[in-house]
DNA sequence: GCCGTTTTCGGCCCGACTGTTTTCAGTCG
């Protein structure tokens, strides 16, 4: 078998599809390769071996030809299909798809007439004024194409979560401050807790005659740098910040509807519309409908809507189309963790190592936000840039945590390590050291370039270890500045299962590793997970919450969350009696 | 390209906004 991986293969079939659109192919033969590659990456048997057994073509959306092609790919390393369409076009005419208004039509139009093939050349044809002429363009186009590129030159295209929510925050407080609005709530990829946001929705209902004195609150917004687009239902601005925020106006018969359907994901959608349309209904962000009278089945809010196509209602940050729509369906959906559920956490760092606050203070933070205990979890001695601790450190450090602790007897602190993996797999102190901590998070924080294979060995032996009982930030991904180390996480689950390890989402909202879609993994292997801000200060523990919207995305019930459990449960749990 | 207790052919989710053109294609979500 050739080396190449599932995120190979799916990005291959997503760029076979944008290929595809660009050549005008029948948009439902590039969707396949869409949805393919969605599948693909979401895998979590192993593609080798269901391309070996022949399974991969019983996978839904995966037919003869699909099957062929991916085979093809996994067995050889390559794919004459794709090399054939790839010399079509230049490799950088990707980048042109992300300017806001060219879509695969236009590129294609540009390409052909006037040989534009890279953000470079477009923008250079601009400032020529040659698109104005342009069949289907106009002089409008070229200055929403300029604009667009100055846009994505100066701002990455996603957002950090906390980012987009005060922002989103910010301008429903100032949208609401308009005459005449029932409802009104942020909907979108924030609203389902995505790890990383690409725009702001914003749904609002009103009467008709109230739409236009809202619009123009919205517009009005601090922080907006330009409207892109208003109108009476839909307007479009991007913020100072280079967040894109879209609000629509329906009327508040229609706002469960609308709620739902700006909600998405897109995925989600689609195949709620086709649940409606197995019901002989009609589903649209305006209502549910009768396909033989086109008599409107009315509904007060989300909850009815999922009723009357025989499901149980979903929350939001389930949406993504993995299963939910199924599982409602059976009235089988979790019963997911909320934030108050939580009553402490662990790995947390003091000045002891890199932290910000010292003990006493983290303790105090914890106590304020009626936890029963927090989990100190500082840097091991490897971690030198960060001051991991000396053993003399560790004996002063757990001689200040016993004497915390005897004053108080309704609150716990634990004494755990952050200790290194080291390269080999093994941890950073010896055994009796070890011995000593109440509990260990073992993690990567040096050597990310190894290779894939190389990695998941060190990290699975880590695992296995006696005394490791998390494992922490699984990938060591930066959200939007670093990807996570090459590693094969369902390998590393099947360990943790396997030896009745602990893994952790790490709350950091740049890192919300472990990854939702492989929290719902682990929670179908019996992982148990912890919910750890990685807190370097005070203020760091009320990220938590960023994590319980991780955990609640990956399908988690309070009972798979060490952090829910009772005091007693914790020291059970970590054998500490 | 996928899929099928209405089907192996003919569907495949649906509507708003923009800019171009003058009735609509393209893009977006």
């Amino acid at each position: 078998m050739a080396q190449i991986n599932k995120k190979d293969v799916a990005s291959i079939l997503e760029e076979i599809g944008i290929l595809l659109e660009l050549k005008g192919e029948n948009p439902f033969k590039t969707r396949a390769y869409f949805n393919a590659a969605r599948t693909i990456s979401g895998l979590t048997s192993d593609l080798n071996e269901l391309v070996e057994s022949g399974e991969i073509g019983n996978i839904k959306g995966i037919g003869k030809t699909l099957a062929e092609k991916i085979t093809t790919l996994v067995t050889t390393g390559n794919l004459p299909y794709y090399e054939d369409l790839k010399i079509e076009f230049p490799s950088t005419i990707f980048e042109l798809m992300s300017i806001p208004g060219l879509g695969p039509k236009k590129i294609k139009k540009l390409y052909d007439t006037l040989d534009i093939s890279s953000l470079v050349e477009l923008e250079y044809a601009c400032n020529e004024n040659r698109l104005v002429d342009l069949e289907g363009f106009g002089a409008k186009t070229q200055e929403n194409i300029l604009k667009g590129i100055d846009i994505r030159k100066k701002f990455s295209e996603k957002f950090h979560y906390p980012v987009a929510e005060i922002a989103a925050r910010s301008v429903l407080d100032h949208i609401r401050e308009a005459k005449g609005i029932v409802r009104s709530e942020v909907a979108g990829s924030l609203r389902r807790k995505k790890e990383i946001i690409g725009d702001i929705d914003i749904l609002v209902s009103a009467a008709k005659k109230d739409s236009t004195g809202i619009m123009n609150q919205f517009v009005s917004a601090p922080g907006v740098k330009r409207v892109v687009a208003e109108g009476k239902t839909k307007s479009s601005v991007i913020l100072k910040t280079g967040i894109n925020v879209d609000v629509r106006i329906v009327a508040d018969n229609e706002f469960p509807f609308a709620l739902h359907y700006f909600t998405g994901s897109k995925e989600h959608n689609v195949k709620m519309r086709r649940i409606a349309k197995e019901h002989k209904l009609k589903l649209n962000e305006y209502g549910l409908f009768r396909e033989s009278n086109d008599k409107n089945v009315p509904c007060s809010d989300e909850q009815d809507i999922f009723e009357k196509l025989g499901l149980v209602y979903i929350p939001p940050e389930l949406r993504e189309d993995t299963g939910e729509i199924e599982a409602a369906a059976k009235k089988k959906l979790p019963d997911l963790i909320e934030e108050r559920d939580i009553r402490g956490t662990f790995h947390c760092h003091t000045t002891y190592s890199d932290g910000a606050n010292s003990l006493a203070e983290m303790e105090e933070a914890a106590r304020k936000k009626k936890w029963e205990y927090l989990g100190i979890a500082d840097h091991s001695k490897s971690a030198q840039y960060a001051r991991g601790l000396s053993k003399a450190d560790i004996q002063k450090q757990r001689r200040e945590i016993d004497s915390l602790n005897e004053k108080s007897d309704s609150f716990r602190l634990f004494h755990g390590i952050e200790s290194d993996i080291l390269a080999d797999g093994s941890l950073d102190y010896d055994d009796r050291t070890l011995d000593e901590f109440d509990y260990v998070v073992a993690s990567v924080h040096s050597r990310f370039k190894m290779p894939e294979a190389e990695m998941t060995k060190r990290v699975i032996r880590a695992v296995k270890k006696r005394h490791t009982t998390i494992l922490g930030h699984p990938t060591g991904r930066l959200l939007l500045s670093r990807d996570g180390y090459q590693i094969d996480l369902v390998q590393v689950i099947n360990a943790a299962s396997d030896y009745g390890k602990a893994i952790e989402i790490n709350a950091h909202p740049y890192r919300l590793d472990l990854d939702w879609r492989m929290v719902k993994y682990a929670r179908e292997k019996g992982v148990k997970i912890f919910i750890n801000p990685d807190a370097h200060n005070t203020d760091g523990l009320d990220d938590v919450r960023y994590g319980v919207g991780i955990a609640r995305k990956g399908w988690l019930e309070a009972k798979n969350v060490v952090n829910t459990m009772s005091l007693d449960e914790v020291i059970k749990f970590l054998e500490l009696e």
